[in-house]
DNA sequence: ACTATTTATGGTCACCATGACCAATAGTCA
DNA sequence: TGACTATTGGTCATGGTGACCATAAATAGT
């Protein structure tokens, strides 16, 4: 449910609900942006101005405004940072909420993460502050702020996991793309080869995965013979799933995600509103 | 992320960041405790004894405190409304958080929900209040409070997949069982029929899922070849998954959960403390 | 006691998806 | 022209699965 369950069996003790209810909970939205730049798998980062984590690196994110839900605070902050003027077909997924006690030295928040898919990568438009949002190669980070680390780890894990069930690949597409685009982008999330002519069999026997661009066909930078053009198709499921290879070679390194499963002692989240806002909060 | 990004990189409008993001955010954690009892999927349900969804039946859960995380929160909760006392080992596994500004009319509740699972299912011990906890048959419901439907259909599509590629049901089964028990959880989760012998021969050919108890054997309601027992091995994942059946049969019909995708009209959460607690919230 | 019924367990068989290959086409690059 | 590369088309063997059939071991009914 969400809030306490109405006043009935709660077999609870009598401790200040009410009271304690209304401690400061911030709630925010965090974004792991992923998009496919030259083969490598990139992720849109900020970087922090001010402690905690100054000078670190962080999703982008913020705060959930009194009359949206998470959602929209995430569509809307997605629409922010990349500049980007449409979102609305972009894939965006709730991946967890992140709710340590201790995600933020500063202040009690809880985040609610999304990861979102992008095909083509906008350069970001920095926004008008003095922090920087760049895409970064998930293979080359340092350790981001707060608890972003595992939170990009789990990003990073979802969208591997649901390549293999769903048709979100094609999220990471432009609207019109060839099969060896497509399946450069398993292969770059995943950090395994797969073999041509079977992804190709199994694309085209799933109904609904993609569709043929009639008498289109482009040049595959240059080299090699020129590739048919599809576009996304209106399934969303695969079946049967298209799983990775059992011999789970090691992929590309996580950014540097601590333990598997426990919350690291990576820290929580953001920090203060910008400087650019008007008042400035508990830090 | 977690907070708003650091005062950095942040292209958003100057709107008064701060002071609404202190506008009194309420979190809690609604929990989907499901078990199987005489063959069919149960849901432990509390009745509402406030406005609003006054007599309604809503899903258990409370407020996230100060000091403990979503999932302490939850485990919490989970204690306390089965009356259990280590629900350490059971399965317990966040959903998504739900989020809708209008989620409950008394005020802004954020909630994460938790789906859990539960062999034997203990009789709710009620609580001292006045307002009734009890397993109520998944089939037969009429509709919850708030989202509650809509929280508890996810939580049954939530589980219901995991069944394809993990090994969770063993968590409704008690420490030792049959492989008939075994596929009786798939089947009352999924709502369609297995034929046994292939099921048999699925699950003992995954290396972890089961492990034989040596000399035992079980009757199995008195009719019947006595079947072998069973504990729960030690993988967590099922590969090549245990699909079910594309012959899509409809299975038990949800609750009474709307719309597929989208955020149904439904309500959010819960309702203010109980009264026993001392003082009364927002309503 | 005998039979029908029920459930577990063991086994076969055909089919389909997949992985491992081989080969041809059609471009660029040197 | 030749080397190289990538797409595309095809074959072949294998493994997992679904559809069955058969037997064992218990109870319920007559």
């Amino acid at each position: 449910m969400t809030a306490p369950v109405n006043g009935s069996a709660r077999g609870r003790a009598p401790e200040g609900y009410d009271k304690y209810a209304f401690e400061p909970f911030a709630v925010t939205v965090d974004l792991a942006v992923l998009t496919l730049r030259a083969g490598t798998l990139h992720v849109l980062l900020v970087e922090r101005g001010h402690e905690p984590y100054a000078g670190r690196w962080a999703l982008p994110g913020g705060f959930v405004l009194p009359d949206e839900s998470a959602e929209r605070a995430a569509r809307r902050e997605l629409a922010e940072e990349t500049g980007l003027s449409d979102v609305s077909g972009l894939h965006l997924e709730q991946l967890r909420t992140y709710s340590e006690p201790d995600r933020d030295p500063r202040m009690r928040v809880v985040s609610v993460a999304f990861a979102a898919l992008l095909p083509h990568a906008p350069e970001p438009h920095g926004g008008g502050d003095a922090a920087q949002a760049q895409w970064l190669r998930y293979n080359a980070l340092g350790p981001l702020a707060f608890d972003h680390d595992r939170i990009l780890a789990d990003a990073h894990d979802r969208v591997g996991a649901k390549l293999e069930y769903s048709c979100i690949a094609t999220a990471f597409c432009p609207p019109e793309f060839t099969l060896g685009e497509l399946r450069q982008v398993y292969e770059t999330v995943w950090g395994t080869a797969l073999d041509p002519p079977n992804f190709r069999r199994k694309v085209l026997a799933t109904p609904g995965f993609v569709e043929p661009v009639p008498g289109a066909a482009r040049l595959t930078g240059g080299r090699g013979k020129p590739a048919a053009l599809y576009r996304a198709g209106t399934a969303d499921t695969l079946h049967p799933p298209l799983l990775r290879p059992t011999t789970s070679v090691s992929p590309a390194s996580p950014p540097s995600s601590p333990s598997p499963s426990s919350p690291t002692p990576s820290s929580p989240s953001q920090s203060p509103p910008s400087p650019s806002s008007p008042e400035g909060r508990p830090a």
